[in-house]
DNA sequence: GAGTTTGAAACT
DNA sequence: CAGTTTCAAACTC
């Protein structure tokens, strides 16, 4: 799917994982009146997802305040923003540390803010909807002809000045939970000496959520030039789009559900990440899922619910494929504490199916146990608060029932699995509002040092608990931010009936270890092996060539952090490579037991299927009660041991086929020695 | 399947 | 941080 636009691509870079490029990315204020990132969010996080590569990062910061929608549509490359109902983004955009710049045409604002290094700002400009979507325009232009619509910018940091400041375009007041930031790593092609980062903000007006009434139409732009301070200029193309489907904000959930692994991944949920956020997500332009904003208690970031419209809107008509609503719900991933989250979008019908909460996890959440993700409670508890930037990994937030815009949402673990088994994960992020609005992002998901198809492939083993209620470490369920799903377990808590206890759980881990829910098994150093273990293990007996060990059991060698005593786990480690000879000896055994079963079964059969027509007939033939089950058993006893013996005189594979195969002539002749026998006997028995 | 061993997690 | 206890998985019989 082309989910970026050809201009954008051009800016973004080939790896947008780079963590500690944007680490650059100013803080929040402390008033918190924007977007603020979770504490922890500074910290580095070992993830697999980190890339080397990226050097560079565009932020796109917006800053809007939209009463409608607001969509970024990858299809088609568009990004489409509603009027701006006031100008509140400014202080929002301050508060976010970025310098927020305004463009006003035609009683529309255009919030440009500037994030990011060296100044470079990449002007995101509507062309007037009047027919000239092509039409460029520069940062300071203001006189811009798009009518309706706003978007944002990009590039440098908050040290840009604004390119146009009209009079009455100062944005005055934006409340802190009505801005919604949405991060954009990229890598641009302009030589700059600082990442770039490309932040879209967007404040929230959860008041201004009116289904019907925002038909009018977006504007399209197209970002021609960037010309801030002398710097290179960039630009990105907004085309002209059309109103998409309308949701309502009730109901709204959001689900964030970081990459589930079957180690352990860190969700970060925090979704306007502006302060120390590490982005490894990228935003491309893709179609227009619906987002609804969601408010979580205490918190300070709004977020928002994806959902994909599975019904055309009323209003207005999304014209070309790329606004064509999506019907699979897709994983979102948004990228902005230390680790990067995925957000599911989700139909809105799915989403009525499982929301509230009287849902088990069995039928709501999960079917498989490799589809189980953690789910955040839907009832609003303001003692606690999550911390996000550690949530374990499925996390999903739903919105209380009837709590307005307070609580979590609850995705299945389904849509979650998209995640995994593609590489690239989509991100829609929108407000509540009537029509719908989306950013799309999609990035590259190593997860815990695996391929995808590493982690698509296995499942969980149930967890047989009896003592923890599924609510500790220990549970290998809860460990892995799953709920627990065709378990062994006794008083299990670790579901959707217990959602108080397991976020309680949650915390209590959190407070205790914040790596609780990060992946154990990371990278290593440059330079070192791919994989290890996060912490090291702590043998004493096993030698760490048991399960028991931690790193032997995700079948790493120890390493210098490990504190185990007489480890035998180690690359030249003879009873290590004893161990793994064995292993592969007896893989290979089973696999050429398998082989042959199978071949002489089908053998056996055959010789079933062409003798039973004629024994069936008579007529002086071998009878059929001679090819019974009990013959056919030492006949393949007979070839197995042959299969044995081709195996341990360490006969090539072709020797030990036709080893089998002279034996299996042999019990072949000696079936039809004993039928013909037989019926010699009977026929002197009957004359 | 029951009992034992093991080491991580939890607790003090 | 170290020592102890708890716990569930891994392992053995």
């Amino acid at each position: 799917m082309d989910v970026v636009s050809p201009e954008l691509t051009s800016l973004l870079p080939d790896e947008i994982m780079d963590t500690e490029a944007i680490e650059d990315i100013p803080q929040s204020q402390p008033d918190g009146s924007a977007v603020q990132s979770q504490p922890s969010d500074d910290a580095p996080v070992p993830m697999e997802t980190d890339t080397p590569v990226a050097s560079e990062h565009l932020t796109m910061a917006a800053s809007i305040r939209l009463t409608a929608p607001f969509t970024i549509s990858a299809a088609n490359h568009q990004i489409i923003l509603n009027k701006v109902a006031s100008s509140q983004a400014t202080e929002a955009a301050k508060s976010a540390g970025i310098s927020p710049q305004i463009i006003k045409q035609e009683g529309q604002k255009l919030l440009v803010t500037t994030i990011g290094k060296s100044g470079q700002p990449i002007v995101l400009q509507l062309p007037h909807t009047g027919g000239k979507p092509g039409l460029s325009q520069t940062f300071g232009d203001n006189k811009s002809q798009a009518p309706q619509f706003k978007v944002v910018t990009i590039g440098g940091r908050s040290e840009l000045k604004p390119v146009v400041g009209g009079a009455g375009n100062q944005l005055t007041t934006l409340q802190a939970q009505q801005l919604k930031t949405v991060q954009i790593a990229t890598k641009t092609p302009v030589s700059s000496a600082a990442p770039i980062k490309f932040i879209i903000t967007k404040t929230v007006n959860s008041k201004g959520l009116c289904p019907q009434t925002s038909v009018s139409p977006v504007i399209a732009g197209r970002v021609l030039t960037q010309t801030s301070a002398g710097l290179p200029s960039r630009t990105i193309t907004l085309s002209e789009p059309h109103n998409s489907n309308m949701q309502s904000i009730s109901g709204k959930k959001i689900a964030i559900s970081p990459l589930k692994t079957p180690s352990k991944v860190n969700p970060s949920v925090t979704m306007g990440g502006v302060g120390g956020s590490q982005f490894k997500t990228i935003i491309p332009l893709a179609s227009q899922p619906n987002v609804q904003q969601i408010q979580v208690p205490g918190s300070r970031f709004h977020y928002v619910r994806l959902v994909t419209a599975t019904t055309a809107s009323s209003s207005g008509h999304l014209s070309g494929p790329s606004t064509s609503s999506i019907q699979t719900a897709k994983p979102m991933v948004v990228s902005t504490g230390a680790v990067r989250m995925s957000v599911p979008i989700v139909p809105a019908q799915t989403i009525k199916q499982m929301a509230p909460k009287p849902l088990t996890s069995a039928t709501v959440v999960t079917t498989t146990p490799t589809q189980q993700r953690l789910i955040m409670p839907a009832t609003p508890l303001p003692q606690i608060q999550p911390n996000f930037t550690n949530l374990p990994p499925g996390t999903v937030l739903a919105p209380a029932p009837g709590g307005g815009n307070v609580g979590y949402a609850v995705v299945p673990a389904q849509y979650v699995t998209q995640l995994q088994q593609t590489p690239f994960v989509t991100l829609a992020s929108s407000s509540g509002f009537p029509a719908s609005a989306g950013i799309q992002t999609q990035a590259r998901l190593p997860l815990n040092g695996l391929s995808t198809s590493e982690t698509t492939s296995r499942p969980r083993k149930p967890c047989n608990c009896t003592k923890s209620q599924c609510l500790k470490l220990y549970c290998d369920c809860f460990a892995n931010g799953e709920f627990c799903n065709n378990c062994n377990c006794n008083n299990c808590f670790n579901n959707l009936e217990h959602e108080t206890e397991r976020l309680k759980a949650i915390k209590t881990c959190l407070d205790r270890n914040p790596e609780a829910f990060k992946p154990k098994i990371g990278k290593g150093k440059e330079g070192e092996s791919d994989r290890r273990h996060s912490k090291g293990c702590n043998c004493k007996r096993s030698g760490c060539l048991k399960n028991y060990c931690e790193c032997y059991e995700a079948k790493i060698m120890c390493s210098s952090i490990c504190k185990c005593i007489g480890c035998k786990n180690f690359e030249e480690s003879p009873e290590r490579k004893t161990l793994m000879h064995l292993a592969d000896a007896a893989e290979v055994r089973v696999l050429q037991q398998t082989a042959a079963k199978t071949k002489l079964s089908s053998q056996i059969s055959d010789l079933l299927m062409r003798t039973t027509p004629v024994i069936s007939s008579g007529g002086g033939r071998l009878p059929y009660t001679f090819v019974t089950k009990e013959v056919l058993e030492a006949t393949c006893e007979c070839l197995m041991e042959q299969a044995k013996k081709a195996e341990q005189a360490h006969q090539p594979q072709v020797e030990a086929e036709r080893m089998i195969l002279e034996e299996f002539g042999h019990c072949l002749m000696r079936i039809i020695s004993s039928a013909g026998k037989a019926k010699a006997d009977c026929a002197s028995i009957n004359c």
